[in-house]
DNA sequence: ATGGCCGGGAACCCCGGA
C-alpha cells in the first residue's frame, strides 16, 4: 500500500501535476493540501477519468483538502470536531482498513501574530482528536503539511531560523505530542540524515540550493509501524515547470 | 536569506504563504 501527501499551492493550477504524478506513482490513496478552490471548482471528472476517487473539503483563495484514491473512500470526515474553525484544513476517511487523516496545519506566520496562537489551539484540538481517532481506528496514518520542522536536521540554516515559526519549541513540542500519542514520523524510521526537505522557498533559488525544511510528515499508528517499507521524498515534481514549493512524500506500506 | 517568488482576487497593489 502506498500513501502520499502533497501540498499543492492551488490544484487549479497543479492539476497536470497531480494527474501526471498519480499516473506515474498509482497511490492508494494521495492527500492535497492547499487546493484553494470551492467544491464545485475540484476537478472529480478528470481524476475520474483517470481511475481514482476523491473527497474535497474546499473553500475560494485560501486552504482546502483532498483525498484522492483508487478505492472505496468510506466514512468521510469534514474538519475537526471539536474546534469551530472557518478554514477548511481536515478531512479523513477510511481506505482498504487504513484510517487517513489529512491535516493542513495553520503556518502561525510569527511568533507574536495571533494566527500563532491559533496555530497552537489548533494543533492542541487536533490532538485531542486523533486520541479519540486512535481509540476507533488500530491502523491510523497521519497525513499532511503540519508546517513543523521537528528537530534542526529538518532545517538548512537552524541559526538563521532561530525565532521563526515552523521551528519554535512550542511547534516541536506539539509535534512531539502528537508522537507520544502512540505514532511514528515514518521519514524517521529509515533515515537519521539532515538535509531531508519536502518544501524550499520560491525565492533565492533555495531549491537548487537545497535550502529548505521537512515541514510535510507521514505519521503512522504503532499498527501500521511494523509495516512500514519505506517513506521517501519525491523531489521530481519540484523540478517541473511551475512547480508547487512543496513536493510529495511518499509511504510504501507492506499488505499486512 | 527575508526585497528578491508564487497564487488569488481585485483591479495593476495587497495579502498570505513558509
Amino acid at each position: 500500500m502506498k500513501l502520499a501527501t502533497w501540498n499543492v499551492n492551488s490544484l487549479t493550477v497543479r492539476l497536470p501535476h497531480v494527474l501526471d504524478w498519480l499516473v506515474a506513482n498509482q497511490p492508494d490513496a494521495l492527500c492535497l493540501q492547499e487546493t484553494k478552490q470551492e467544491d464545485s471548482k475540484f476537478p472529480y471528472a478528470a481524476l475520474k477519468e483517470a481511475g481514482f476517487n476523491a473527497i474535497h473539503n474546499g473553500q475560494r483563495t485560501y486552504n482546502g483538502v483532498a483525498i484522492i484514491s483508487p478505492h472505496a473512500i468510506n466514512d468521510v470526515q469534514l474538519d475537526l470536531p471539536n474546534f469551530a474553525d472557518e478554514q477548511k484544513r481536515i478531512i479523513a476517511a477510511t481506505i482498504q482498513g487504513v484510517r487517513v487523516i489529512c491535516a493542513y496545519v495553520v503556518n502561525g506566520q510569527a511568533l507574536d501574530s495571533d494566527k500563532f496562537q491559533y496555530k497552537l489551539n489548533w494543533l492542541n484540538a487536533l490532538h485531542h482528536w486523533v486520541v479519540d481517532e486512535l481509540k476507533q481506528h488500530e491502523k491510523l496514518a497521519l497525513l499532511g503539511d503540519y508546517n513543523i520542522a521537528p528537530d534542526d536536521r529538518d532545517c538548512h540554516d537552524p541559526v538563521a531560523w532561530e525565532g521563526q515559526v515552523l521551528v519554535s519549541p512550542q511547534e516541536r513540542e506539539a509535534f512531539q505530542k502528537l508522537l507520544a500519542l502512540g505514532l511514528s514520523d515514518s521519514f524517521r524510521l529509515f533515515s537519521d540524515e539532515a538535509g531531508h526537505y519536502s518544501w524550499w522557498d520560491y525565492r533565492m533559488a533555495a531549491f537548487r540550493r537545497n535550502m529548505g525544511l521537512r515541514i510535510d510528515h507521514i505519521l503512522v499508528s504503532d499498527a501500521l509501524k511494523p509495516l512500514c517499507l519505506s517513506c521517501q521524498i519525491d523531489k521530481l515534481p519540484r523540478k517541473l515547470e511551475r512547480p508547487s514549493d512543496h513536493t510529495p512524500v511518499v509511504l510504501t506500506l507492506a499488505n499486512n
